[in-house]
DNA sequence: AACTTTTTTAATCATTTGATTAAATTATTA
DNA sequence: TAATAATTTAATCAAATGATTAAAAAAGTT
């Protein structure tokens, strides 16, 4: 009757209810400025099942935030980690899946950056100590490519800074970009399209410019 | 004896003590996650003494946010404004002023774009119907180039999440940046600064290679 | 069907939290 | 100095909020 028709939560558990209106609500307005009250009514259950199944808000959060952070910083690990691709394909790897990922995920990183600037901690763990798998050996790469001639000297952290920062901002910023642009909704998700191709161009251009 | 000795907020007025907690927090934290008796314990004064000067946590947050704003968005227009200067030109000061501003107030970009987020509109008219005085200018002269032969065309929006990006992100994600390259806070401010010089060359990089 | 376990509900608790009040203290003015 | 206004304080209120409880309902088991 009812298979996955396209938004429905139907057939979800209780448990699946909860965590997925927890999910929405946390990802978009943060720990403290949701109430589990709010919660229970996105699940539409009782408040009662909350801490039935999760014990405490706080509990139920953290599961949350495990799991956005996973989806934020380990996209990276998986497919860019094994193959012997060189430091351009895995750039335009790397920017390609991340772009489809905020684009599903629009308010990740905003969460993310924010958990992380309030508990710098509790995040040193998942990326086990500074060492995100993917990135550690991009880096690697790069800092080989700069011994060689190829392209010039780029500190690993001006580098990181430039990919992230040209491949996520727009999603942190974007409310402003179109305030100030004047770009619809639309039409920006259609250049954040464009910037899959544009972003391993402009990231070789910067590499080769100092 | 206590002229302005470095940090103390001595020969403050009740008001602008509570003014300035109120600042560090809402900064900080956002609304939700501050509590009024957190503002009058940082300030050092009674709890009732917010509401008899500001009358709610709400209005005071308000005052914070939009000073916060201005701070973050007016930068822009002061200086880059008036000058005859070129596109260059004004890329280089803007960017000095603003990584002057970020350096200053590491917080302010994460609270800026967590709250238009949350509001888009009340932003609005902040930058008066998308019109922040110098970024319109700045597009305009980037079309007007993307006119003559000088530099290929490049969208305004790409141009815009490039430059905010490349300046701002870095230090919205400095934790993560630092926990991922190792790199200190000394160090990184240090790179901070060689942003200043670089990243006009950058921009200039990717105009010139599309 | 009888019994047990799991799930759900409505009601309630104890704290927290934003805000107010009335009295006390300090500063200002006449 | 006396009177008035402004500021500060301690106590308190009412609503919101996270959490618990006991009973009811549903599902599962024998």
């Amino acid at each position: 009757m009812n298979q996955p028709t396209g938004q429905e939560d139907k057939v979800l558990s209780t448990e699946e209810k909860i965590k997925e209106a927890a999910r929405k609500l946390f990802t978009q307005k943060g720990f403290a400025a949701v109430r589990t009250r709010d919660i229970a009514d996105e699940a539409g259950i009782n408040l009662a099942l909350l801490n039935y199944y999760f014990r405490s808000k706080q509990k139920l959060f953290d599961i949350i935030m495990l799991e956005n952070f996973r989806k934020f910083l380990h996209i990276v690990s998986g497919r860019v980690l094994d193959d012997s691709l060189t430091l351009e394909e895995k750039i335009a790897l790397l920017v390609d899946i991340e772009i489809d990922m905020l684009t599903q995920n629009p308010d990740l990183p905003l969460f993310v950056l924010n958990e992380i600037r309030v508990n710098p901690n509790k995040i040193a763990m998942e990326m086990h100590s500074g060492d995100v798998p993917g990135v550690s050996r991009l880096l690697a790469q790069l800092i080989s490519a700069n011994g060689s001639g190829e392209a010039p000297q780029m500190q690993p952290l001006h580098f990181l800074a430039n990919l992230i920062g040209l491949t996520v901002f727009p999603f942190v910023g974007r409310p402003m970009l179109q305030k100030i642009t004047g770009v619809d909704e639309d039409a920006f998700y259609k250049m954040m399209q464009e910037r899959k191709k544009l972003i391993p161009i402009w990231i070789k251009a910067i590499l080769n410019c100092s």
